[in-house]
RNA sequence: GCCUCUGUAGCUCAGUUGGUAGAGCAGGGGACUGAAAAUCCCCGUGUCGUUGGUUCGAUUCCGACCGGAGGCA
């Protein structure tokens, strides 16, 4: 049986204990699915499960990446693939968990990625396209090689729109048709996929702030200095739980003004995966009510899974 | 006690030469295929402090009162 656990669902919500109670249940090996957690540092800042929280369960891709490295979702999807398979060879269950929505969806859809590279130069000269003739004048540039893709695309969002360009750069073809061909196949695997909500949205709120100031006890403001004193970091600069302390090291904010901040980036992120999570209707929800404890929540999981058939 | 300023969206504030008001932030919704903890889009009715007066009409002008800030004693 080629079943894959997913659990996933918005920073706080405790997917990390969910994975490792359902890992100990159901013989399973859990692999990250997050894109901060794949660096070496940044252990309190990405809420790495510790070694007392995975009580022995074998976890994959967690800090095997130097943070002055780039990933990416292809590299991501790839990565995954050769866990699940190592693990249904030592005749385990795979169980996915993270909040990372593109990587997921991109494993789960069993996306391929083709020959397309990242141009840092194609990419920076587009950049300098768009500020000198406007984000308009580099979305039109994108319609007349790729219109289909141009017209989903808002000519702010000058990321994506070089993106495109910088596929058809590179390819020859248009990310529309790149699109196209990577869903060819569909994944091998057949999945469970469960994601944690709250009755109230306030009750995720107060686990994001409880969890930031236990971050704070845990050491975060060492760990975010050393990053600080590390700029290089293509991806993991973008992590939450160091960039917003920055203007408190450089003196420019109190540290509980950058920690307000800290809070809020974070709910506004949870906010984002929330609605990731919810388009995809393969994902059955835990609805996580006032009063419920950790019990209550591992018994809807599994009853969740069960109703799959499962094992 | 007197004088001045001030009271408008959850917060910070614009504004209306009198025709019931709008930004930023917060918040909500959405998009998402190689940097995704990123990036981007959409959504603003609120007793305009209270109460009288002037007026066809007041949040806007006038008075009183109640908050807040400052000044003089």
């Amino acid at each position: 049986m080629n079943k894959i656990i997913v659990v996933c669902g918005p920073t706080a919500s405790g997917k990390t204990a969910l994975a490792v109670e359902l890992a100990k249940r159901y013989d399973g090996e859990v692999i990250s699915a997050d894109s901060m957690q794949i660096y070496t540092d940044m252990d309190v800042a990405s809420a790495k499960a510790t070694p007392e929280e995975q009580q022995g369960i074998p976890h994959h891709l967690l800090g095997f990446l130097e943070p002055t490295e780039s990933f990416s979702v292809a590299d991501y999807v790839g990565q995954c693939d050769k866990c699940v398979r190592d693990i249904f060879a030592r005749g385990k269950t795979p169980i996915i968990c993270g909040g990372t929505g593109l990587y997921i969806s991109s494993f789960v859809d069993n996306l391929t990625f083709d020959d397309s590279r990242q141009d840092l130069a194609y990419r920076e000269e587009m950049r300098r396209f768009a500020e000198e003739n406007g984000n308009a004048a580099l979305l039109e540039k994108l319609r007349e090689v790729d219109p289909e893709t141009a017209a989903t695309l808002h000519e702010n969002n000058v990321g994506r729109v070089i993106r495109a360009l910088e596929v058809y750069k590179t390819t020859g073809h248009t990310i529309s048709q790149a699109k196209a061909m990577s869903r060819r196949n569909p994944s091998p695997y057949e999945f469970i996929m469960i994601t944690i909500e709250f009755e109230d949205r306030e009750q995720l709120r107060e686990r994001i702030n409880r969890r930031v100031d236990v971050m704070l006890e845990n050491g975060l403001l060492d760990e975010a200095r050393k990053c600080f004193e590390q700029p290089d970091r293509p991806t993991a600069a973008q992590a939450i739980g160091c960039k917003e302390l920055y203007p408190y090291f450089r003196g420019e904010r109190t540290l509980g003004e950058c920690v307000e901040e800290l809070k809020l980036r974070t709910r506004q992120y949870a906010k984002r995966q929330l609605t990731w999570f919810r388009r995809d209707e393969r994902i059955k929800h835990i609805i996580v009510g006032k009063n419920d404890d950790f019990s209550d929540i591992i018994e809807k999981a599994v009853k969740i899974i069960e109703s799959e058939n499962y094992p």
